[in-house]
DNA sequence: CCTACCGATCGGTAGG
DNA sequence: CCTACCGATCGGTAGG
């Protein structure tokens, strides 16, 4: 059975790496062996040091994959030049269908970060900043009286919150879809955003 | 030197907790050895297993204990009778400044619960499930038109991700302390609520 | 692409 | 004979 040489190398590295990020995501990075990532994959373990280096590298593949398709995802919108309103909404929308494509990576990305080296951390927290960046210009575009009151950073940071948050307590196939979810956001984000500053949770 | 028969075992414990608490928060369970709980808290390892039976139990008991206290903080404040929107105050406010004072425990809980075993995983589950009715009852009573709508447990868990994230990304010592947070998450909470199912997120 | 291993370190326990 | 602890090492398994 005549075969081009690694012609399915790309196809199996991506398999290795789904199966991988589904091992990680449920059993974190020190606590999943390469033992498991062969089980899984069908493959021996010494075929798995063929496609890569270390068990390391399968950590940062996983993580920096995720996170190129967010940054992507965000330059995206940005080059549609739409409406501030449209805007945040295109921004939620597309980043909550990027997470529930990428469930094992989006868990990964938020919960193994801790055990990548200081190069690779900084180099894919640098890739995460560009991220909330977008969804920062885009909140003071919106609302540049909360940008001027320094209130942009915190109302980025409670939306990714709500969204990140959302996706480690959302059960595939559950009641409660993504799709379901978007527009409570959208509108529980919306409404509230005018709201912040003017004091309405203060004491009375 | 004569002394009372373990009269600091309970101080002790506490300490050994403390410690695995932080070095799990940092290095996952799996990733976090009993030479490292021993070096930090400058006892022998055989002495490590002269207070717990083993490492899982220090899983146990620092999930355990940090859910048991937010729930005894639910039930406290169930038990003050506080209107609708004061109940929602004091409900965010206290479980937030709960977090702030247990950081390490509470990182432990939101990412290493599933290294707990089957039986543990449900008892302390069940805990997290009661906390987590006692934010869903004081919405729906603060505003029952989303009850039957069935938009109070997502709502909750939106609640529960702006606040869970926020101890995830916020420095003890950085420019925006639990403090500063709380009326900003609650001035988006108490303006966009209303909002939620009238559309306002719709396109147009 | 596999079997057979390695140096090291794991969680847990021995004797005293 | 106890509790509280130590230095040293067990059998088994990790990543490679």
């Amino acid at each position: 059975m005549p075969r081009g040489r690694a012609s399915n190398y790309d196809e199996q590295r991506g398999m290795i790496l789904a199966k991988a990020a589904h091992l990680f995501a449920h059993g974190g990075y020190p606590g999943t062996s390469m033992n498991q990532v062969a089980e899984a994959t069908g493959f021996s373990k010494a075929t798995l040091y063929h496609y890569f280096h270390d068990k390391y590298s399968l950590l940062v593949d996983i993580a920096e994959g995720h996170v190129s398709r967010l940054e992507a995802l965000v330059v995206d919108v940005v080059a549609e030049r739409l409406e501030p309103e449209d805007h945040m909404r295109a921004l939620i929308a597309r980043i909550m269908a990027e997470y529930a494509g990428a469930q094992d990576a989006h868990r990964v990305l938020t919960s193994e970060v801790r055990f990548l080296e200081a190069a690779d951390r900084k180099r894919i927290l640098g890739k995460e900043r560009r991220v909330v960046a977008g969804f920062a210009d885009a909140i003071a575009a919106w609302h540049p009286e909360h940008a001027k009151a320094e209130l942009t950073k915190p109302l980025t940071m409670l939306l990714f919150g709500m969204i990140n948050w959302m996706f480690t307590w959302m059960r595939p196939g559950g009641a409660l879809s993504h799709e379901a979810l978007a527009p409570i956001v959208t509108d529980l984000f919306f409404g509230g955003v005018p709201a912040v500053g003017r004091g309405k949770a203060g004491r009375g």
